[in-house]
DNA sequence: CAAATAGTGTCTCTAAGACAATATCAC
DNA sequence: GTGATATTGTCTTAGAGACACTATTTG
């Protein structure tokens, strides 16, 4: 028999197998309440959620996603998806892991593959919500508790979704959690925006990582400004500057219009 | 209509779905040719390859691996093929990521997902080809050519496998390579492995993700040789240990019977 | 000119790299 | 004792963090 007599007799279809999705964790940069005309607004990391029209978990919260289908990738797929539920079109697409636990989706065997975009202010205005799905930005908070435990905070307006998680291991640079209280968001979604933000954190420290979900040129503040609204920590102009100045090049282009000084735009620096 | 309602009539395995497999990218270290009895051995990095016995891909190289079981997460089906196809029983699986493109496997739709293992020399030398597959270490050498182009060579005894890849682009820290020249490896292993090389690489940079892949015990030369084989680059003692030192912790024992001064065995430090 | 951000300079401290020197075992 | 690795110490240099200071725009 030749590889192409087996392959005309071959059935994949014969053995079981999964149904196979694209979840996406969607982050953006909420402005908080600004404090005058020519002050820079403080912003926080916001999270970008779906309400479920139908079952199951109707009426619950969840990550934008769906089913792939024939013929494309996880990644396209999860393109696809983000685009039809929320009309965003993400410039960036992080695979942050595969989730496969069996009883993870009461509709069969479902294996979801998630993904972790970053979106900037503009993409945010353009969230619509369908006649279907309602989609909404939720500020994202977390805290530490006892005993390796973690509270996942969202809120939207008057919307608050509370999470509880415990903390399971670290291996490979990867933070694992379970669901220990959960009533608002569909599947094991907590589980994947949990270790998502965890992801993110940890990638987002490496520059070249951070780049890749930005735009081509930017301030050197802008750029600070987002690394620590995802890190949750605060630097020091004057170090940061010069802890990038390596992996970036000036342009002449500058902002203007801010009620402040100007800032020089720059773009990354190819290394190698 | 309840949930319950809803989830009784729905029958999921009526749309199309994928086939799933883990695939392993299982790494080891070969002995260089001995010098003298009392010289360390220097040692290669190795890649464990199976000669396929049935199509598609009759008699080409390829990773462990195989289909994805109802009730099993991923990681469980890589560790029971490894297991069932090499006799090995890995301590360490790190996901890798998604090999999802549509046309991958002749046999139809198959997603992948790859996975890395190191392993120690004990299971080396389990490695038991059954009567169906022939298990073989194969040495790994790299080398950079021009155009972006990497040349991919396996060498077990007279068995050599050269494979010609193309850098596509990096990403989120991860490189990633098209097949340009491949005869001898079968599906897009070839693009696993290479992937899995700099995925490896960049990784075991950090000790923490070192030590997911290392028994508990080890002397500071030990973990030395490793990082430096994979790495592919030699370091200076002194240096190196003062690096690990916050890392690890001392134990009370020690190495003995090498010909030379023994080493005290270190383990790895519970930070925070 | 006032308020805000943009950008520079300098000091200190720590960590990384190079290299020299000493310690200890098995034969 | 010899030959190998194990381990410690010291010097130099590069980079991170703290902080003070200057520059520039818009209302």
């Amino acid at each position: 028999m030749t590889e192409a007599e087996f392959l005309k007799t071959y059935d994949i279809t014969k053995y079981d197998r999964p149904s196979v999705t694209s979840d996406i964790v969607v982050f953006g940069f909420q402005n908080e309440e600004e404090q005058s005309y020519r002050q820079d607004q403080k912003k926080t990391l916001s999270l970008l959620l779906i309400k479920r029209g139908g079952y199951p978990f109707k009426d619950k919260w969840a990550l934008p996603g769906g089913f792939v289908q024939k013929g494309e990738k996880i990644e396209q797929c999860a393109f696809r998806e983000l685009k039809e539920e929320t009309g965003i079109v993400p410039t960036n697409l992080m695979d942050i892991g595969t989730y496969s636990a069996y009883k993870r989706d009461p509709r069969g065997w479902v294996i979801s593959n998630a993904f972790v975009s970053l979106v900037d202010e503009d993409s945010v205005k353009a969230v619509a919500s369908d006649d279907a799905k309602e989609a909404l930005w939720f500020n994202v908070e977390y805290s530490k508790k006892k005993n390796g435990e973690y509270l996942l905070e969202l809120t939207s307006g008057k919307i608050k979704i509370k999470t509880t998680l415990v903390f399971v291991k670290e291996k490979f640079g990867r933070t694992e959690f379970h669901i220990k209280e959960n009533s608002d968001l569909a599947f094991d979604h907590a589980q994947i925006i949990a270790e998502a933000v965890f992801i993110l954190r940890k990638q987002v420290e490496d520059f070249e990582v951070l780049f890749d979900f930005l735009p081509e040129r930017f301030t050197l503040t802008g750029l600070q400004k987002i690394q620590e609204t995802i890190l949750g920590v605060n630097l020091l102009a004057a170090n940061f500057r010069r802890k990038v100045m390596p992996f970036v090049e000036e342009t002449d282009e500058y902002t203007s219009g801010a009620g402040h000084r100007p800032a020089k735009l720059f773009k990354r620096k190819k290394v190698k």
